[in-house]
DNA sequence: GAATTATTTTAGATTTGTCTAAAATAATTT
DNA sequence: AAATTATTTTAGACAAATCTAAAATAATTC
């Protein structure tokens, strides 16, 4: 495994989180998670293409490859690590290792994280929930929830639907929801249990309880 | 305290280093310590002048100001605190040390380093025995020692010359030794208790015992 | 003290990562 | 399907940190 640049790191981890299980990451939404601007973006997608990290063509988005995915699996068990540290052994809250471990993920030596790792008696999830991937860049598959049980402003994305009515399938294609679609629930309304999602960058839309039921998810904060 | 890049950082701990009490460090030696080229480092003067964290004028080398002093011992708690955790919690070997602490160093989170010193207990010195300045950059002044005390291959700074006569003056001027300057003993000879000393990049001299008896040093490494 | 040698600085180039403004392409609307 | 709008890419510029080669200055030697 090579090493990569801060900002090549950065620009790979925030592609691993947008990309769902299908869709191709755009270059405004990487552009507006990075808060760069997308003319960068493009520069930066030649660059990590040019080193064979992941899949891209003009105007088409950008996926990860599997070479890409192991170096964002190696960020983001660097930034777990760091962050269960920071929270277990050096009392920060919940709210404030991330930002630390923004800058502590970087420092890529292999010995040190493993260390680390065994230091902390091998954590399976950082003070999220969310799992640390091992030494082998293995990350524990999140359980399948059903969107009804997914709590609030908890990124995920869709893995299944229950009901193959063509029905369903008319409304979730007119809603924009399709297998890997990420997505989080801003708000519920016990009145008939419609929730408000958001997906992206769009803006929020309404589901009723009956869709609900049948749209399940991996979330890997589940485990909270 | 603004912040400064990793590069910049590096420069000022290692003229921090470089720097005797009162010698001016200069552009070959600065370049040396920092395997890069002379160009290099007087553009960085320049930029380290602009943003007053030392004197220099073009061809009389240069020191780090209170600013800069302050600068430098921040990196230097950072590095030696990192090193200490690796020593005593993740149980890295002495000389393992130093490598990943010139990485996480480069880390500038006061709150980081405030609590990571205070889970380790306040340690004094890290596993070189080299003190480790406290969250004020106060740092424990080390003992003035005898130069026939000093452990071979320890840098140490003259601080003081016992005898004030005209003839050993002479003969510290003739060897280029003066207060502040750094040096090294390379080798001690039983017969005649001589020895050889370094100084910065130069050969090494030769040392009688009459004269190593007469100059005191100052080692952080000395409570080793 | 003039000539030689060593050191330091300057000038100009390179790489990485970023930006703005304009051009190219894709998507949407009418 | 033509026009409009949105997105993406290209072209060219800039700052940071580095380098090489040449010029300037200082130190040393004869």
């Amino acid at each position: 495994m090579l090493n990569y640049s801060t900002s090549e790191e950065n620009y790979i981890k925030a592609i691993f989180h947008l990309q769902g299980s299908t869709d191709n990451v755009t270059t405004n939404e990487l552009a507006n998670e990075l808060k760069t601007k997308p003319a960068s973006v493009t520069d930066m997608m030649k660059k990590l293409k040019a080193k064979k990290l992941l899949n891209y063509q003009r105007y088409q988005g950008f996926r990860l490859n599997n070479e890409g995915n192991k170096v964002a699996l190696g960020v983001i068990r660097r930034h777990r690590l760091w962050e269960y540290f920071l929270a277990e052994k050096l009392k920060f809250t919940w709210d404030e290792v991330h930002e630390v471990a923004e800058d502590l993920e970087h420092v890529t030596n292999k010995k040190l994280i493993d260390k680390l790792d065994e230091y902390l008696g091998f954590p399976r999830v950082d003070p999220h929930g969310d799992p640390i991937p091992d030494a082998n860049g293995k990350i524990e598959v999140s359980k399948k929830i059903c969107l009804t049980e997914l709590p609030l402003n908890t990124t995920a994305a869709v893995c299944s639907v229950s009901d193959q009515s063509s029905e369903i399938l008319e409304l979730l294609e007119h809603k924009k929801i399709t297998l890997g679609t990420k997505l989080e629930i801003k708000r519920k309304f016990d009145f008939d249990n419609s929730m408000e999602i958001k997906i992206r960058q769009q803006a929020a839309i309404t589901i009723s309880e009956q869709l609900a039921k049948n749209i399940f998810v991996t979330s890997s904060a589940a485990s909270q």
